[in-house]
DNA sequence: AGGCATGTTCTTG
DNA sequence: CAAGAACATGCCT
C-alpha cells in the first residue's frame, strides 16, 4: 500500500494512456474476429507499435496478442463447457452470521441487517474515491465495515458514475477520502495479494433475493463462468432466471462480486452495468493471469 | 425472428 | 395495497 506517493498523479486524469488502452480493448473486443495483428492495431490508433505494445502491457498485464487470444466468444462458451455442472455440487456452505471463506479472491461478507437495509443507507457513512484500473477509472466506496462498493467510469463519466452508485443508498452520507480507498484499489486489481489470510472485508447492500443472488456469483472460481439459469436452479428456483439476471445487474460491487462470470444459455454475454466491452476485458484479463 | 412465462423490484393510483 | 411495467433470460413455435 506504498501507494501514497504515486496517488496524486495517478488522481489527475492521466488520459493519454489510459485512454490509449481503452481504445485497444475496444478495438481488440469488436474486431477479434479479423484477428487484427499488433502493426493493424498501431495504425488505427496511429502510434509506433511498440509503444503501444509497451503501454498496454503495463495497464493490462498482458500484451495485445494475448488479451486478442484470450477475447473470443468461443472463449466465452469453453468457459460454461469445461466446468460440469461441478458449482451445483460444490455448493459452500455460508453461513449469514460468521464471515466465510469463498471463492478465490477469499472475500469474507456480510449483508446488512434488513434494518439498515431499510433505511435506503440512513445512518451510514460512505467513503469513496476514483483511482486508475485495467478497466478504466474505479470508482471505490467502503464503509468502517468493508468494501460497499465498486464501479467504473471512462474518462469525463466518473459524475454519472457517481450518481449512478450514491442513488442506490440515497440516505447515507458520502465522504470522497482517497486515502481511505486507495488500499481497496491497490488490492483488488493485483492478484498477487489475494491472499486468505488478509480477507477482503465487503459488505454487500441489498434485498434478501439480490444478496442470495450475489453470494451466489460469489461462489464461481476465477476463469469459470455460468449461467443466469444455473444461478437461479442453486437458489432453489430454477425459473427464475430472468429475476436472477435483473440481480445480478444491480451487483454494487462489480469485478470483486464477480457479475461478469455470469453468461447466458448460448455463452453469448449478454449485458453488463459498465459495458460489453468491459465485460470482455474482465474475462480476459482473468484468463490472461489463471 | 418473434412471442410469452417467469420472479423481483419499482412506480403509480 | 393492487396493478402494471421493466428487466443483463430462456423456451417454444
Amino acid at each position: 500500500m506504498n501507494m501514497t506517493a504515486t496517488l496524486k498523479s495517478d488522481i489527475t486524469p492521466q488520459g493519454a494512456d489510459y485512454e490509449t488502452v481503452r481504445q485497444v480493448i475496444e478495438l481488440i473486443t469488436e474486431d477479434y474476429r479479423d484477428q487484427p495483428s499488433l502493426e493493424d492495431i498501431a495504425a488505427r490508433l496511429k502510434q509506433p507499435p511498440t509503444q503501444l505494445q509497451k503501454t498496454f502491457t503495463r495497464w493490462a498485464g498482458l500484451s495485445p496478442k494475448a488479451f486478442l487470444q484470450a477475447v473470443t466468444l468461443d472463449h466465452a462458451k469453453r468457459l460454461l463447457r469445461q466446468e460440469s455442472m461441478p458449482l451445483l455440487e460444490t455448493s459452500i456452505e455460508i453461513g449469514l452470521s460468521g464471515p466465510g471463506r469463498l471463492h478465490d479472491l477469499f472475500v469474507t461478507h456480510e449483508a446488512m441487517s434488513p434494518g439498515e437495509w431499510k433505511a435506503r443507507g440512513a445512518g451510514l457513512t460512505i467513503r469513496y474515491g476514483f483511482h486508475p484500473s485495467p478497466f478504466g477509472q474505479a470508482l471505490v466506496m467502503a464503509t468502517e465495515r468493508g468494501l460497499a462498493g465498486l464501479a467504473f467510469a471512462d474518462d469525463g463519466n466518473e459524475q454519472a458514475c457517481l450518481e449512478d452508485m450514491t442513488c442506490r443508498w440515497p440516505n447515507a452520507a458520502y465522504v470522497r477520502d482517497q486515502e481511505a480507498t486507495v488500499a481497496y484499489a491497490d488490492r483488488i486489481f493485483d492478484p498477487g495479494r489475494w491472499r486468505p489470510e488478509e480477507p477482503l472485508r465487503i459488505v454487500l447492500i441489498g434485498s434478501d433475493f439480490q444478496v442470495r443472488v450475489w453470494q451466489a456469483l460469489l461462489r464461481i472460481p476465477m476463469g469459470k463462468a455460468v449461467t443466469y439459469s444455473d444461478i437461479a436452479g442453486e437458489l432453489g428456483q430454477p425459473t427464475a432466471s430472468r429475476a436472477v439476471g435483473a440481480a445480478v445487474g444491480r451487483n454494487p460491487i462489480s469485478f470483486v462480486v464477480p457479475c461478469h462470470r455470469a453468461l447466458g444459455k448460448s455463452g453469448a454475454l449478454t449485458g453488463y452495468h459498465w459495458g460489453l466491452t468491459r465485460k470482455r476485458a474482465m474475462l480476459g484479463w482473468e484468463a490472461g493471469k489463471a
